[in-house]
DNA sequence: TTTGTTGCCGAAACCGGTTTCGGAGCAAAC
DNA sequence: GTTTGCTCCGAAACCGGTTTCGGCAACAAA
């Protein structure tokens, strides 16, 4: 590379000075106090009088002092950031979720006077070298981890570098409680299932599938179990065969739902664990000449937007992102201020939202199953 | 098992300083170097003999070295990171780009060893605070604005600071030059606007409506300059009747195509500046009681992914929001590295994506009119 | 041999903050 | 009157890099 060998480009804009900008220096100056005193009175050391400290924070005001955040972190180690990589290869991963998501938690980063980052990787791999080079350069203080895994490699490295983070979602489904110092935010997609086949229920099905998500999720797990908790509550058998995993795509939906309404006595209804499968089962079953809502009743969760532009709409279980967002951000950023770590768990539910995709069971399971046979 | 998934312990080590970090003492020591020797070195100045410079690349690298980016930033003024502002406030916000224009330039600034910041505003001038604290922090040495309006105060607010900036589209339509330094990156949604039209004449259409969007945005005049191009192209003549603009959701989309079909002439297809509106249309048509290809031809702009889904599937002219964010980061980035801003531009294609929305007109404009007064 | 050059590197200043440490000033206690 | 203790502030070190400047060799030209 010859380019090393020449002078990087230097900045041409004069001084490295930004032009209007108020440095500590020119404040107190202003005042007439130290730099030193100026600093500590406005990062609330105790050893500055009162009045002193009043006279300098207006004085910052009205001048709009505001540090360098990097000159600070040169000697706090802080930036006042936090980050969120984002793994851009999954299948399923256009989550229109992501944009509310970003602005709550930005919103509650800028109350706080914090950024946030965010990148994105191409590979679990490629996420664990982004999240090591963002920390080593400091880029941010600490992170939030997306889309826990029951085994989830983040967690591990974040752990042995001593870096805050946050999971957006539980983990270590099913293992002994190796987790106890991790905290997180997640919405309790078991509960969601468990109220869907409770409706379900309610409404007079008797035999109601599941087609759930990729296992190496952890939610998929606590979404099964909610289901299988719902039909318990129903007084229902549980049938491993209504049972599907692993739809992530709309493509997964449709397919693992042919599944299910292939059996002899197919489900009258079935809940999915995400809107993605619900919709890409509507679509296909609707192909087929299924009517949703009584041939078939179905409901997913996440509350994607596109529930509601489908027909029938898709009643689903919404989860707000927004506020996930806030909640994540603003418990990170406490955990980077020194707060114990597990003490920094919450667990929030998601929001029914009615649409025409469950009604009453218009058909028996064998009536269904019959008319399935007549349309092949 | 179980010992895999147990964690190695925290990092007890100080607060400050960062556990295996290597620091540019360190490395100078183990070099036998000083330090100042070490960072030329690295950064490329010539005084440095290529043997030296191999000798530090190489030993930089096995240790693992990585400066800190705010010790960087402190002298050079530079903190390696662009970033964006997003208003969340936006009616038609939930745009799926996000994500896809995010890896884009996140992947391209990782490449340079830069970062990509995000944060979201509430309103306009909300927009320009977040600007302006952001730079004032120096938590970015630059920014992307998107979604350009045709008079865009961000633009005014960033270069009065004299602050890098690159525009995702363009602005000023219909003023004088007055943005002749800005840099920019965008597509050409007229000349997809424009194929969008000749494509439905082709296909033998002769009244060819158009539903805009909101003025505010430049390239809602754009992408209407660009469907009375195609017309004047096709030969065809411009009926004033047949364009509305202003739609941005999909509510809008349906009620201004129920606009333009109320018409005693209304036209067979219609060309939609965004995605959204199209898809609104075509849904609340279809409940109608119209056939969307054959009764009206419907084509739309920005390739959602919903398109895909629609029945039947809409044509569109698809905007490769990867490569969007690849161009921009990188394209400003080099802006600040010196490079003048005018000559940062690039203009890209939209990819026309067949769907099942258009076709040969079934119906004449006549005999459309005395269908929808039937359904109605 | 002397006098530039040139190539290459080290010492030290510097960036803009934070934090430590010590000392001035004053009141209360002995 | 001295000592003690407390409040409040300034001087200076410090964080981890970058950049300036000067100097020492080695070599070429005079």
């Amino acid at each position: 590379m010859t380019a090393n060998l020449s002078y990087p480009p230097r900045d041409q804009s004069g001084p490295a000075t930004v032009s209007g900008r108020v440095k500590l220096d020119e404040l107190a100056a202003h005042l007439g106090l130290s730099k030193s005193t100026v600093s500590r009175a406005l990062n609330g050391y105790p050893d500055i009088s009162s009045t002193t400290r009043a006279r300098v924070e207006k004085a910052a005001r009205v001048l709009g002092y505001r540090p360098l955040s990097h000159a600070q972190a040169i000697r706090t180690g802080q930036v006042r950031a936090i980050a969120m990589v984002i793994n851009s290869e999954e299948p399923d991963q256009h989550n229109p979720f992501l944009q509310d998501f970003l602005a709550g938690a930005c919103e509650a980063a800028s109350c706080l006077d914090w950024t946030m980052t965010i990148s994105t990787a191409t590979s679990e791999k490629d996420t664990l070298k982004v999240l090591s080079r963002l920390y080593e350069e400091r880029k941010a203080d600490g992170f939030i981890l997306p889309r826990t895994a029951v085994k989830d490699a983040r967690i591990g490295l974040l752990r042995s570098l001593g870096v805050p983070h946050i999971l957006y979602g539980r983990t270590g489904y099913g293992q002994p409680n190796d987790w106890d110092e991790t905290s997180w935010f997640d919405i309790a997609g078991e509960s969601a299932m468990r109220n869907a086949v409770l409706r379900l229920s309610n409404l007079g099905h008797t035999r109601i599938g599941f087609v759930g998500s990729d296992p190496k999720f952890n939610y998929a797990h606590l979404r099964r179990d909610g289901y299988a908790e719902g039909l318990h509550a129903a007084g229902l058998p549980l049938d491993p065969d209504l049972i599907q995993e692993g739809a992530r795509t709309r493509e997964d939906g449709a397919a693992q739902g042919r599944v299910l309404m292939a059996w002899d006595q197919p489900p009258t209804a079935i809940v999915f664990a995400t809107d993605l499968a619900a919709l890409g089962f509507c679509a296909d079953a609707q192909d087929q000449g299924l009517e949703i809502g009584r041939d078939v009743s179905v409901i997913g969760y996440d509350g994607i937007p596109e529930c509601r532009y489908a027909r029938p709409a898709l009643t689903t279980f919404s989860v707000d992102s927004r506020a996930a967002g806030v909640r994540l951000a603003t418990l990170l950023i406490r955990q980077i201020r020194g707060e114990v770590a597990a003490d920094l768990r919450e667990l929030a539910e998601a929001t029914l939202i009615e649409g025409g995709s469950d009604g009453p069971p218009k058909l028996t399971s064998h009536e269904l199953a019959q008319k399935l046979n007549h349309l092949t």
